[in-house]
RNA sequence: CGGGGUGUAGCGCAGUCCGGUUAGCGUAUCUGCUUUGGGAGCAGAGGGUCGCAGGUUCGAAUCCUGCCACCCCGACCA
């Protein structure tokens, strides 16, 4: 990496507060591990909740919305769940304040003390599934496929900016079904819209896999998920599908009559996606210059900066500007004009590449002059005159065009960082450089502990695509029947 | 929760060890003129509970005590 942001930081947090706070995303925000998402930075995440949203929808499922506070008597009723979340979560135990006995502002109202404390929602199975008790009796009920787009609070020891805050974004879908084999096909078919979502709108290639038993969501019989590896070398999980079997049915008592007759519990799965998919856009694509978007979840697409001296003369380039803007938008592109007076251009240039805004035509005297146009492209920082005429055209092909480059880019260096060994000196020499690495493992949770605890490596899947093959165990030399993905992670 | 660090103008920092002019620099902001095809220049102006509370002192950003907040490293983490 040359000099730029990505390379000044020394750590990541770093990198992130600098690119992050400079591209106008977010900020942290005065509660502990919290953040303030900023308008654009907002924007983006708007872009990708509709294109999640629409594919949610066209595979049959509708939205609902549940409470924010779970009582907390309903989190215990099933045990590994509440093993895996009790220590992270805000509880509230009163509900009034009242003015301080001294004078000295506000204190907690010792009166007012809940008899049940309410659990702010880490994750809302099991408030969802109280509720499903009264909606699901029959097999008519089923299947109920439905997603709530919600903020949830977990109280992480260590916070980082986008990928692990107190309070995030999210969706979680939550699934009832009447079968084993119909809950399975929904969770693979989850994990697959996600991995479209990444690589066709993000431009961020994943692997798909399932989790080791150590790294299953609490309360699942199997956690498939997609990982992606950052520019620095690490592994982001990005999206996770739980295929839950039967233990919240059993935990809420949610049981329907079936076809047959008889009464059973019903199936489940979960599956989400957070704000953390906006840290992996910024680790996967930024460069020294600032953000690079993806054409398809880029909130600007265009920026048009008029060159000029005097005002008479943005007038003159509004005319061929306006014209052009207005066609750019029937293509169904979004277009900012940026007459801004009170920066120069090269002002402009700087800031709309730290947006990381896909293409920038200016337009200036000389270009009137001649019926041209500059357009540069943000993904490799070339720019080119073309006609006037052929604008529209260069541009629209442009937005195809960056998209599938950066995603090349992406992939060519996963790819690059991708190994395979059958050493552990020399697994340990890789993880060092950074990168995913394929290697077999003998099946026991020990050794995965122990790989972890001696290198902070740990499994980020069993790949779906690992072939079978032959080998012996990384650590212990036991066999092995195929390799598995091992990562430091954030 | 353990270890380390930092709190001084919107932002970034110096000053603190060794107390002493009116608390300073960069940047941003405002005004004016000149500039405008890659982050403008000059001149002037405004902006401060020095994290909070107490103490020592003729005098505290500076020393002492207590507290708070944030950041980093670790433990932890669908």
């Amino acid at each position: 990496m040359s000099k730029g942001i990505t390379s000044r930081a020394e750590n990541y947090s770093q990198w992130y507060n600098e690119l992050v706070v400079k591209a106008d995303l977010a900020d942290s925000s005065a509660v502990r591990g919290c953040m303030v998402i900023k308008p654009y930075g907002y924007a983006i995440w708007e872009k990708m909740q509709a294109q999640l949203d629409k594919m949610f929808k066209e595979t049959g499922h509708v939205n609902a919305y549940f409470p924010l506070f779970i009582p907390k008597s309903f989190f215990s009723r099933e045990a590994s769940h509440v093993e895996g979340f009790a220590k992270e979560c805000a509880v509230v135990t009163h509900y009034r304040l009242k003015n301080s006995p001294d004078g000295k502002g506000i204190v907690v109202d010792d009166d007012a003390k809940l008899e049940e404390e309410l659990i702010v929602r880490p994750t809302s199975e099991t408030i969802i599934w109280n509720t499903y008790k009264d909606w699901i009796h029959s097999y008519r009920d089923l299947p109920l496929l439905i997603n709530q787009w919600a903020n949830v609070v977990r109280w992480e020891m260590r916070t980082r900016l986008f990928l692990r805050t107190a309070e995030f974004l999210w969706q979680e879908g939550h699934t009832a079904h009447a079968t084993k084999e119909e809950a399975i096909a929904e969770t693979t078919k989850m994990i697959n819209v996600y991995a479209d979502f990444a690589e066709k709108y993000m431009a961020v290639p994943v692997i798909k896999g399932a989790k080791t038993a150590n790294e299953r969501f609490a309360g699942a019989l199997d956690t498939y998920c997609i990982e992606a590896l950052m520019q620095d070398g690490k592994a982001l999980q990005a999206g996770t599908s739980h295929f839950l079997g039967q233990n919240f049915a059993k935990a809420f008592d949610v049981k329907f009559a079936t076809r047959e007759g008889t009464l059973d519990y019903v199936w489940a799965t979960s599956w989400g996606v957070s704000t953390r998919l906006m840290g992996a856009l910024i680790m996967a694509h930024s460069d020294d210059n600032g953000l690079v978007l993806p054409p398809k979840l880029a909130p600007i697409h265009v920026v048009i900066v008029p060159i000029y001296l005097k005002p008479e003369q943005l007038a003159l380039l509004s005319v061929k500007i306006l014209p052009l803007k207005q066609e750019l938008e029937t293509k169904g592109l979004t277009v900012k004009f940026d007459d801004r007076d009170t920066v120069k251009p090269g002002f402009k240039f700087a800031e709309h590449e730290l947006k990381g805004i896909p293409v920038r035509i200016a337009i200036g005297p000389r270009d009137v002059e001649n019926g041209t146009v500059e357009i540069a492209r943000r993904d490799t920082l070339t720019k080119e005159v073309y006609p006037m005429s052929e604008a529209v055209d260069v541009v629209t092909r442009l937005m195809n065009e960056i998209q599938e480059n950066i995603y090349r880019k992406a992939s060519d260096f996963r790819t690059a960082n991708t190994y395979r060994t059958d050493s552990y000196a020399e697994f340990k020499e890789i993880l060092d450089k950074g990168g995913f690495i394929l290697a077999h493992w003998d099946g026991t949770a020990e050794t995965e502990d122990r790989i972890k605890d001696e290198t902070k490596a740990t499994i980020r899947c069993i790949p779906f695509d690992a072939p079978e093959e032959a080998g012996k165990c990384i650590l212990t030399g036991k066999p092995s029947n195929r390799r598995v993905l091992f990562a430091r992670a954030y």
